[in-house]
DNA sequence: CACGTCCTCAACCAACCGGTTGACAACAGC
DNA sequence: GCTGTTGTCAACCGGTTGGTTGAGGACGTG
C-alpha cells in the first residue's frame, strides 16, 4: 500500500464510488448496508471501499450491535487542500510575475525573433 | 481509463513522483530530461507519468526541436478544491448544527445515561 | 437454543499501474 | 550524410485494485 498519507487520500478519492460515499457521509453517518443500497455491487465490495477510506483516515467505523456506523473525518481533507493550494498559488504567482516582466519591456529591446544563443545548452 | 475528469486528477496526484513533478513545474516549465534528472527511473517512466498528468489536464506539452517543454495547467486544481471544499464545509456545518442541538438542551430532559428506546431502530 | 441480520475475512480473477528494456522517430551539429 | 541527443512507442513483468463468491463471526429476537 502507498506509504505516505497524502497518496492514500488522493488514491482513496480517485474512485467515483468512494467519492459518492464521502459525499453521502458528509450529510449523515451511515451503516455499511445503508451505504451499499444505491450501488449495485455486493456488500463485501462496499466494505472494501470503506477499508480504503479508513486507511486514508477519511472515515472511522464504530460498533452498534451488528451495525458498523461509518463516520466521516473531514479534517483529513484539509491535508489535500493545503497541498493543492500551495502549488496552485505558486503557479499563479509565477504567471503574474511573467506578465509583469512582459509588461515592463514594451520597447523593441527584446529580440525574440532573432535567435538568442545564450541559455540553451544544458551542461552538468 | 477513468472516464470522469475528477477521478483522473485525483488518480494522477495519488503518486508521489507525479506530485513532485507538479511541485517543480509550479516553479518553472521543464523538459522531460530535466524532470527526469532527480529521480532514478528511466526517461520512459517519466514520459509515462507525464502522459498521466496530461490526460488529467494538469499539464500540456509543446515542441521545441527535440525538446518537449512541459507546462503546468494549474486551473484544473480548482476542480478538486471545489469538490473537497464542498463536502468539508457540509460536514463541518453538520457538526456545528449537532453542537447547537446539544447546547439547546442543557436540562436533565435528555437522559443519555438511562437507555432511550426511541430512535434506534432503522425501519425502511 | 435456533434463526435471521449485518458485516468481515479469504480466495480467486481480470484489469490496471509503475517500472523495465529495446527499437525508432525527430532534430542539431559535426 | 553520419552521429549524438531527446523523447515516444511497444512489449513485457510483478504487484495492486476492484470486483466476485463462499464461509463464518457477532449480535438481537423468536
Amino acid at each position: 500500500m502507498a506509504a505516505d498519507p497524502l497518496s492514500r487520500v488522493f488514491a482513496a478519492l480517485a474512485d467515483p464510488t468512494r467519492r459518492d460515499m464521502v459525499a453521502r457521509l458528509a450529510v449523515a453517518d451511515a451503516t455499511v448496508g445503508q451505504l451499499a443500497g444505491p450501488y449495485d455491487v455486493s456488500v463485501q465490495a462496499v466494505s472494501k471501499h470503506l477499508r480504503v477510506l479508513e486507511d486514508a483516515g477519511l472515515v472511522t467505523r464504530s460498533r452498534d450491535a451488528q451495525r458498523r456506523p461509518v463516520h466521516l473525518e473531514a479534517e483529513v481533507l484539509d491535508l489535500m487542500t493545503a497541498w493543492i493550494e500551495r502549488y496552485r498559488r505558486q503557479a499563479e504567482e509565477r504567471y503574474r510575475r511573467l506578465d509583469d516582466v512582459l509588461a515592463s519591456m514594451p520597447d523593441g529591446d527584446t529580440d525574440t525573433t532573432t535567435d538568442t544563443p545564450t541559455e540553451r545548452g544544458n551542461p552538468s
